[in-house]
DNA sequence: ATAATAGTGTCTATTAGACAGTATGGG
DNA sequence: CCCATACTGTCTAATAGACACTATTAT
């Protein structure tokens, strides 16, 4: 490395910004024309009010006919994921933009929230060259009640991940759902991110449900085998009392279940073990 | 879904667009002041002259002290990923400017490209708010010997990845080289990227120590037992020559050596099983 | 008792991983 | 023959995965 300190001395080694700045001039780049963020907001519950079978479900907000001024509005009467244009003027990130959006919709801070693509093609949006940041989140349905109860000015619906996809979706959302859904599934399966749907504890069985609902039973041991297997993984321990108990409770059945928790460990499977 | 389409009649489904664009003012938010793309290039080669061993490079150029006016340049002397702004007038998406970029830098299409992150932090550049799309790519050391050649104007250098953090990094290239060196290990171990690094047949032993050059020895067994655990990896095959026999090469040994080759089997380890 | 969920037992086959040993071929 | 690299043998322990079985308790 000594001969790249040698090329200048140390009192002209970098140009003092001050200097450079006078001599800088944006404009000869054409720049975007927005800026923004979108959320596939996640969460499992019921598929219907009869069956308890858990399924994936994303959040859509139906885009509004008019706007403020009573003026038909872009891409009114599709589905759209939730967001909006980024507070430059506040010093928003993408991200802080989506963190705030997300308390919008939830009421909540906290919520898991990962970035996960960029859309930028010059004409996914009629009104210029805006580009969106995407991201997903993943909520407890309890969380989205809030959303439907505190805004009813606007349509807000959770759908069926299956049933998505036959919506008429505004811009290029189907895209962005699908990568989310592809990543989700991903992340399902190679990280920690089942905790985000569970409680801070859990049984064995409402894990499983979890994996299998957002991933597939390839991700996951049957049911039985998983309870024995359990033990051996790295990342959930078992929920202790005041008294270093193990605590039960009962959830779907009538005999006591066990309770786990994830703890802090990061787990890395690598393909050549 | 039923009451989803109940609201509205057919023909006023949805807003058509002429009707909305000529209601949209983009102007109540603020926009950027420019949109980059910026690559980590990354190559495996022998640490020094002496060395025989492998060790993970990153190519970066020391950004000119005066820029094509002669006037002081911004950020001058410090060394910098290669990158640039998008041309949003051809059309330009950030994957498609560090293409161009990449290409630029090495004289050749088709490298592995993989974006992985967004930095926009309001103050991140001192021009203005400008936005960068991070990506990695990964490149035989061969065509970077092109750029040194086609462009001596600026200083391009390979710097091993422990050596790079010593450097005088500009801008927030030091966070982005960071996070760009843990998503290498992290798909080295978790994906097949390990084939950019190699040529289209190889030997277990390459395989192996590019493995260990860039992740750990934790990613992968030791010599040894990998080569007994190969035959069971699903996403390397024999290489077969027109007769159907196993081809053959002399490496790093006397010995001729049985030579692989990635078929497009994806594989995703489940933390759970 | 029954039903429903929560586990455990048990068996066979495969894999993990350490360590030592053999194979090849240029010098 | 020596040496470096490329494997292969072999052993013990652990894990995978199927399937049957037991456990608990509200009804």
């Amino acid at each position: 490395m000594k001969q790249i300190w040698g090329v200048c001395t140390l009192d002209e080694e970098f140009v003092k910004r001050e200097d450079a700045l006078k001599n800088y001039n944006v404009s000869d780049y054409k720049t975007p024309d927005g800026y923004t963020s979108d959320i596939a907001i996640f969460t499992i519950s019921p598929k219907d009010d009869q069956s308890q079978e858990q399924v994936l479900k994303l959040l859509l907000i139906k885009r509004a006919m008019k706007n403020a001024e009573g003026e038909p509005n872009i891409e009114g009467g599709k589905w759209a994921l939730p967001g909006g244009f980024i507070d430059a003027h506040n010093k928003e990130t993408a991200m802080m933009a989506a963190e705030r959006e997300l308390k919008e919709e939830t009421g909540i801070d906290g919520i898991f929230l990962k970035h996960f693509g960029v859309y930028d093609e010059i004409d996914r949006d009629p009104r210029g060259w805006i580009i969106s940041n995407a991201h997903y989140a993943v909520v407890n349905e309890k969380h989205l009640i809030y959303r439907k109860a505190s805004d009813d000015a606007q349509e807000v619906e959770l759908f069926s991940i299956d049933d998505v996809f036959s919506l008429p979706l505004a811009f290029d959302h189907e895209r962005i759902i699908k990568d989310a859904y592809e990543m989700i599934k991903e992340d399902m399966i190679q990280t920690t991110v089942a905790k985000e749907f569970l409680p801070e504890e859990f049984t064995l069985s409402e894990l499983w449900h979890v994996i299998v609902s957002v991933a597939s039973h390839d991700a996951i041991e049957t049911n039985a085998n998983f309870h024995r297997k359990a033990r051996n993984l790295k990342f959930i321990e078992e929920a202790l009392d005041e008294n270093g108990k193990v605590k039960t409770a009962k959830r779907f059945s009538k005999k006591p279940t066990k309770l786990y928790r994830f703890n802090d460990v990061q787990v890395l499977k690598s393909i050549y073990r």
